[in-house]
DNA sequence: CTTGCACCTGACGCTAACGTCAGGTTTTAG
DNA sequence: CTAAAACCTGACGTTAGCGTCAGGTGCAAG
């Protein structure tokens, strides 16, 4: 497969993928004219790059993180630096389901008007 | 309160207030003599504005929720901009969630490594 | 052969949420 | 009164993850 047909399956641009590849996320099996050519499997990895940006992960954390995905094997220091990095998500996670939450009411107030509604101070 | 007070009990920095001012997200109460005043409620209200740029919110939303949270008030045509973005971050939380439990498969088996291993295909 | 599409390598543009510096004013402490 | 803080208004710098344009090459079809 060539660049384009990859993008298109893992649904990033192309200009994604060899941005990733500067950032060593990513590469292509060969060159033939010129030209990058992937196996298969560059579509399942482009995806989990992208669920690991979604994430808020850096290009440089994911680099650090990609080759023990791939093999299983994670070089002791690191497993601070990954447990660190969950407990970021973790943060994230609840502020996000604090905003959530927070939305439900407004939402909930719209949909159902309460003249006797005590408002939160934040 | 001047605005650095304000700054420090809100753990923002005072470029940080000055920047929301400009984005509409935050008033002084009064100026004496160009500098700006503000009332002990502005603490909360920096800080809500930091959460909901940690839950991804963009400045011009914030600036559409804010007066909701703050009146209870919410203008129909703004609850379907809402729900969107409730949709929104749910999808985020979901993500989140997923890349947390990647971590954990990585993390515990760093912690265990186990030799008949059987690595996910992403 | 040549048309046309996909691909290539730079390289500059963009947005957001501030950081930071310059140059001047106001408030506060001694 | 005076010097140090704290504040003010621009305005330019920064970072990340691409978008986009320019100018040139490779590959399949008619």
């Amino acid at each position: 497969m060539r660049i384009g047909e990859v993008a298109a399956k893992a649904g990033v641009s192309v200009r994604a993928m060899r941005y990733y590849e500067q950032q060593n996320l990513l590469q292509a099996d060969c060159r033939l004219g010129g030209q990058r050519h992937y196996a298969d499997t560059a579509v399942g990895r482009v995806r989990m790059i992208q669920h690991l940006y979604a994430a808020g992960l850096s290009s440089s954390t994911i680099r650090e993180v990609l080759p023990c995905v791939d093999t299983g094997e994670v070089p002791p220091e690191l497993l601070d630096r990954l447990t660190a990095e969950r407990t970021h998500i973790d943060q994230r996670i609840t502020e996000l389901l604090a905003v959530r939450a927070r939305l439900d009411e407004v939402i909930a107030a719209a949909r159902n008007p309460d003249p006797e509604c005590h408002h939160m101070q934040y």
